[in-house]
DNA sequence: CGTTATCTTGACGTACATCAAATGTCGTGG
DNA sequence: CCACGACATTTGATGTACGTCAAGATAACG
C-alpha cells in the first residue's frame, strides 16, 4: 500500500510494502467516489476539513490492508477498485462476507478487534482516516455520524439478504442473486448494465456465495446453456433475460420443463 | 400487542390486538434493561426525555410486530423475552437472522422498507419509539446516536459471523456455535452460565443455522452422546465440555476416534 | 387421560462436494 | 508471431453430508 496524499506520514510509509508517496492536491474535492460515499454528507466548504484528514493510499492486488483479529486503528473509505473483506477458519476455509466497491466504508463492523480481513481485489484506491481522528470530525459534523448510521443501515440489510441466500437458497439461486447483484450499478438510479465485468476469480464467488468453485462454474455454464445469461469470457457476463434471472434470485418456484 | 404506558395512544390501540393499556409510571428509569440497551447512553436526568417518547408494550407469543416489506415507522427496544426475526421467501422457505433478548434494538437494519419480520417467541416486552420523533432526541443527545452506531456495529459482527457459519461451517459446528452462543449471559461481564434455557423450538434453530430440524436434533443427540452436552429437557442445556463445544464450534479439525 | 404439537429416530434420496483430468486464457520470451 | 508455462476454468466420475419421508416417542394441555 502506497500513500499518495497529503503528505508521506512516517507510520504510512510504515505499513506500505514499496511506499512511493505521491501528493494529491485536495484530495476530496476531485474525489469520483465522494456522491456515493459517506463523504456526501458534508457541503463542500467543509470538505477541506475532511482533506486534511484523509490519506490516499493505493493498495496493490493480492494486498491485504485490513487483518482479522487486529485492533483497528483506520476507517477507510473505498474510492476505486473492489476489495475482498473475508472471515477464515482456523483449517483455512473462507468465507467471503463482501465486495466493497468505491463508496464502501470499512471499518464499522469492529469491536475489539477487526471482525473481518480487506484484500485488494485489483489495483484499489482507499482514503484513509485515523480512528480517533475522525471521531474528531463526528463531533463537529453530525450529519456525518448519521450518513455513517446510514451507511451501517444499509450495510446490515444487506448482511441478512446474504444470511438468507446462504442458509435458504440453492446453488442457482444463489449465483443468479449474485449476478444481479454485480450487475447492480454504484448508484441505485443508474439503469443496471446488461453486460458487466466480474473482477473477482470463481473461487472468490465461491467463497462468497457458500459454495466450491465446481459448482459455481457448473451453475454458470447451465444458465448460460438455458440462455439467462451469456459469457463471452469467464469474466464478461451478459445479462440475457433478466426476467426469469430475478425469478430464479428471489426464490420463485422454477417453472417445470 | 397491547399498549401498557405512558398514556393509551388510538394508534397503539388500533395496532394491539386485545389492547388493555395500563400506565406504568416513569418506564425508563425502572427499566430492567437499561444498562445493557442504548438507552444507556443518557443519563439519569435526561432519561425523563425519552420516557415521554416511548410506549411500553407486551407482545404476546407468537404475535408478529415488526413485517418484512413494510413502511417502518417505530424503532423498537426490547425489554423482556426474545424476538426472532426472520426473512421469507416467496414458497415459505424461512432464514432467522437473530434473536434478539433484552437491550437488542431493531429498526436499524431498515432502507425504505422493513428487511425482516419480527415475532415475539415468548411473552415480549418492547419499548416502541416512533421513528421521527426519535430523530428528534437523536439531534439533542449525540450520545445517543453514537451509541446506536455502536449497537449496530456489534449487530454487523454477528451478522459476518453468522455468514461464517451458514456459509462454511458444518451441521455440528453450527450447533456448537448455536449453544454457545445461547449461553453467553446478556451482560459481556457475567459469567457464563453453565445450564440454561433454549426459548425457541427446534424449528427456529434449524431455520437460523440453515438445518432442517432433524439434523438439529441428530445433531444434538450426538453431542449428548458424547458428553459434550446434556440435555435435562428438549429445551434445558447444560455444558458439559465448554473446551471441546468452543474447539468444535470455531472449527478447528477434530481429534480423530 | 386422550389430543395435539414437538421432538427423536430410522431408511433412503439428492444436491452439492470431492477428486481428477481436460481445456482455455494470458503473460513472457524466443 | 508463436511456443511455452502457469494458472483459472470447465467438465466428468464418484462420494457424502445433509435433506426428505415416515414412524414412533415424549412432552404439553385441557
Amino acid at each position: 500500500m502506497r500513500s499518495i496524499s497529503p503528505a508521506p506520514r512516517p507510520q504510512a510509509a510504515a505499513l506500505a510494502s514499496g511506499a512511493a508517496p505521491l501528493v494529491v492536491p485536495d484530495p476530496c474535492a476531485h474525489c469520483d467516489a465522494r456522491s456515493v460515499s459517506v463523504c456526501s454528507a458534508l457541503e463542500d466548504k467543509d470538505l477541506h476539513r475532511l482533506a486534511t484528514l484523509a490519506e490516499v493510499m493505493e493498495v496493490a492486488p493480492g494486498e491485504t490492508f485490513i487483518e482479522e483479529g487486529e485492533t483497528p486503528e483506520h476507517f477507510f473509505n473505498v474510492t476505486g477498485g473492489t476489495v475482498r473483506l473475508y472471515k477464515l477458519l482456523p483449517d483455512g476455509r473462507r468465507q467471503i462476507t463482501g465486495f466493497a466497491r468505491p463508496g464502501h466504508f470499512l471499518g464499522l463492523a469492529v469491536g475489539e478487534a477487526n471482525a473481518f480481513s480487506a484484500e485488494a481485489l485489483e489495483t484499489v484506491r482507499v482514503c484513509r482516516f485515523s480512528r480517533s481522528r475522525l471521531r474528531a470530525v463526528l463531533d463537529d459534523f453530525p450529519a456525518f455520524e448519521r450518513r455513517l448510521l446510514r451507511s451501517a443501515a444499509n450495510e446490515l440489510v444487506a448482511a441478512q439478504e446474504q444470511m438468507l441466500l446462504l442458509g435458504r437458497k440453492t446453488a442457482r439461486e444463489r449465483v443468479a442473486s449474485f449476478l444481479l447483484a454485480q450487475a447492480r450499478p454504484l448508484r441505485a438510479c443508474d439503469p443496471p448494465p446488461g453486460r458487466f465485468h466480474l473482477p473477482m476469480t470463481r473461487t472468490d464467488i465461491a467463497d462468497y456465495l457458500g459454495l466450491t468453485i465446481e459448482t459455481v462454474s457448473r451453475t454458470m455454464t447451465r444458465l448460460r446453456t438455458e440462455k439467462l445469461i451469456a459469457l463471452p469470457s469467464p469474466a464478461e457476463v451478459v445479462v440475457l433475460d433478466r426476467g426469469r434471472l430475478e425469478a430464479l434470485a428471489g426464490g420463485f418456484e422454477e417453472e417445470r420443463i
